[in-house]
DNA sequence: TAGTGGTCTAGACCACAAT
DNA sequence: TTGTGGTCTAGACCACTAG
């Protein structure tokens, strides 16, 4: 190894070398990595190096551990998706996946917002899907999903019933995306004629609007997804320490 | 060491006894801790377990490290308030603390519904701040601030011009509380006509409620805080991952 | 210069899972 | 039984801070 001098920390650079493996694929989400050992010996350091770097990994969520069966790529699970990236929580305390009930997918000219926030050249080519999620059977949220067309080629040619509730997974398995990472900005709106058809709430009424903009391994952009949300018998968690 | 056989590793323990140090107030918020080698001395395990431990503790922000300086009891200076436990932010992506307008305190018996968030016994007293927080110079928090009296004993003693902006440095350095894991509940609704009045915003335009309830060190929950925000220019900035 | 945390190594033993 | 990750130790060297 000692590939840059005096720059980064060993585990540092052992850490960037699994994340690019993953990122061209050669592991993919789910697979089992070579053991502490093995990695050590392949990148020419330390078993305990490589226990560090995959320590940070672990700590990102990038990978999962499980002792005496070794060490896995993480994958976006119902699971994982329900306690990292759905935070709607029942008032009752219980939080379970939503169904989904698809209402289009379009083709279109990114909108200069979108450009921004997903670093997309203008006039960049986008899919938007927007469908009403449901929870205990009765509409929750109305969300609007983009995403750019060069990411996700043909997602449009998908059948709209086709689309699985748990984008993520599709994103993983059809498109070699990994979502890692989202920040989301909340606020409160007033529900526009559109959501409040849809979630059957007045025109008007207060909504829960959370901006979501979900980013792969690598950092970059690749999702926007706006959802509005009817919090009368539910509410979005958040945990600070 | 080895107090206890065949239970949690070791620096598990070691990180239960520094906490426990901290709790007791033996080493207070800012404070210098002693260095990994004399704990290893003190405990009886080596400089790599204390050093485990300190990591754990570090991940979870009760002690801050500096290289070449030593570990230092984690203090609520105005940045980590800023970081951790403030998350309203301008629609241009700054995030600055509030300034705060006291309205009131009062001491009454505990609600049903506080006695439930706080575990108290039934009729407990709790003293209640209210009060307007405002950013650029505009009222856009109202927030109700509810705790247990027999946590902070005569708090409502002193004049409300004296409350500081910063509550939980007054928590740690006047009752020896450290606030380090809070919960939130975020959800949309309508402007009651009090909040309307304090925020200048029309009765029944959407607000922004946000229920936190706030743990001390042991995990007690001693604060339990209600804000209504206008977040026509700011919003809740929320990280996953 | 002395003391601190940060990195890296090497090796031992344990707990767990699969065969 | 074998191989994995989890814990614990001991020691070396580096980088940063302070007097």
């Amino acid at each position: 190894m000692k590939t840059i001098g005096g720059s980064a920390p060993l585990y540092s650079q052992i850490k960037d070398l699994i994340i690019e493996q993953i990122v061209k694929g050669v592991w993919s989400p789910g697979d089992l990595l070579p053991s502490e050992t093995r990695l050590g010996q392949d990148y020419g350091v330390s078993q305990g190096t490589v226990r560090k770097a995959l320590d940070v990994l672990a700590s990102e969520n990038l990978v999962m551990r499980h002792q005496g069966k070794g060490t896995f790529v993480a994958a976006h699970t119902p699971d994982r998706a329900l306690f990292h990236f759905f935070h709607i929580t029942s008032n009752n305390g219980v939080r379970q996946m939503p169904s989904s009930r698809e209402k289009g997918m379009t083709r279109r000219r990114a909108l200069r917002e979108e450009t921004l926030k997903l670093r997309l050249p203008t006039a960049a080519r986008v899919i938007q899907i927007d469908r009403v999620r449901a929870l205990e059977g009765r509409p929750v949220i109305a969300e609007s999903i983009v995403v750019p067309a060069k990411i996700f080629p043909d997602l449009d040619r998908l059948p709209l019933e086709d689309l699985p509730n748990n984008l993520y997974q599709l994103y993983e398995t059809r498109f070699c995306v990994t979502i890692s990472r989202a920040v989301e900005h909340l606020r409160a709106i007033a529900a526009s004629p559109q959501d409040a058809a849809w979630l059957g709430v007045e025109k008007g009424s207060p909504l829960q609007l959370i901006e979501r903009v979900a980013h792969n391994l690598s950092g970059v952009p690749v999702e926007l997804r706006i959802s509005r949300c009817n919090t009368r018998d539910y509410y979005y968690e958040s945990v600070l320490d």
